[in-house]
DNA sequence: CCGGCTTTGTGAACGTGTGCACGAATGCCT
DNA sequence: AGGCATTCGTGCACACGTTCACAAAGCCGG
């Protein structure tokens, strides 16, 4: 089927929202389940019902009333929505723990995200193998970008090094960069950039504890939070 | 200063955007800078600058009209809304590659986080020892979040294993997780819980990549990305 | 001491996201 | 074939978040 669709713009809630679906389907598919309903799925997902049915709206009318969404093609739209019918190719720059790690990691490759390349600017690095994949001068980036069509960049340097890592994978072509990096990157706002940054996420959750412990100014020792609240 | 003030309820959004506040102002200081506007610190942060004021003024009045903030003062109040005025244990489940990472990376004890332990299942894995700290048998994470008064848990086990692991955090009296599995955990809901997940940030990467792509079906070689877009 | 300049703090308008509630469509059973 | 139970798709109202725009409040120079 041809289908080429008007493509509606999809809030960005939704898109954050639609790789969760996709692995819970994923996993429904290996599990032999050929029909799932927005209930199940909600509930697998830990969101609302209707809001699920919302997010699936966006891509089109793909569910059938009184009977529910069949768990291969919506998986099938699902990635066709999120760009998953071919490989994202990805360049790591910083070849450090962090680099090592991520290059190590399996997740990369078999989820459709080989590394094209690992990149650093320490000659004691470079030509160490990671993941298969040889680390090589920064100043290959270009290269690499170019020959083998990378538009997804990973900054995992150390923070001082970020920006500069950034402006290079930039210049060398890549639009979209995720960065693991404790900084905030400035580049042109055509390029996309997610973060992932552990001592935030920390934070966040030592303001909600700092928080409950200050509402339970009461109890005398410990922690006071022995029995799970109501709610 | 006494100054328990009524504590109003923050919005969560800023209260995701206070640790980068945070980070940005601890190096002003270091850098001697005494004073910032909310111009500097917008840029600096990446934001706008009415969103820095609206975010700072849930914490209090705590600047100058025509001055700006004292950077120093500042700080102090920020990390005391954060809860950052004494450290916070936490508990790693799982030593693999990603808990053994995680454990050896500085960056958690540095900034208030120690590590009060690593456990796993594994007894190959257990008795070996990760940033100064030996792994230990799961069955043992009861006994340490009650001797070292831990509220936050980090689950960096294999997929099928995080549920449980989870699990266990709550009953041994955790409320918050920090979840690096690809999975969906299901918790009491007095249990707050945030997520960092790879697999979901590429895939929110390439969905943007993709419809730039769709944009420019036209270019005939490349990848359609050489000038920067004008917004 | 006054007038002008700067910058905060916030009311109000706008935009985005969520959740309810219900009509519409479908399958199944009799 | 008709009625019933189910579940999708979506209009609407509300909550949350962002941005503008401006009065209030402070500093400084003369």
């Amino acid at each position: 089927m041809p289908s080429e669709r008007p493509r509606r713009r999809i809030p960005e809630a939704t898109v954050a929202r639609l790789p969760v679906y996709l692995r819970i389907l994923g996993e429904q598919s290996e599990a032999q389940v050929d029909r799932i309903s927005s209930d199940r799925l909600a509930e697998l997902a830990g969101v609302n019902a209707a809001k699920v049915r919302k997010d699936l709206s966006y891509l089109g009318s793909y569910g059938t009333r009184g009977v529910g969404y069949e768990v291969d093609y919506l998986v099938y739209q699902v990635r066709r929505e999120l760009g998953l019918n071919h490989d994202w190719p990805v360049v790591i720059v910083g070849a450090g723990n962090l680099g090592q790690a991520l290059a190590g990691y399996g997740g990369f490759g078999d989820r459709g995200y080989p590394v094209a390349g690992v990149v650093d600017v320490d000659p004691a690095k470079i030509g160490s193998v990671l993941g298969g994949v040889r680390v090589r001068h920064i100043d290959e980036l270009a290269h690499i970008v170019q020959a083998r069509r990378v538009n997804i960049g990973v900054v995992a340097t150390p923070p001082a090094a970020a920006q500069d890592a950034a402006e290079r994978l930039v210049r060398a072509g890549v639009t979209s960069i995720l960065n693991f990096a404790p900084v905030v990157l400035s580049v042109p706002r055509s390029i996309e950039v997610r973060k992932v940054d552990l001592a935030v996420e920390l934070q966040i959750l030592s303001y909600h504890e700092q928080r409950r412990a200050d509402g339970n100014l009461r109890a005398v020792g410990g922690t006071g939070a022995s029995r799970p609240a109501s709610a």
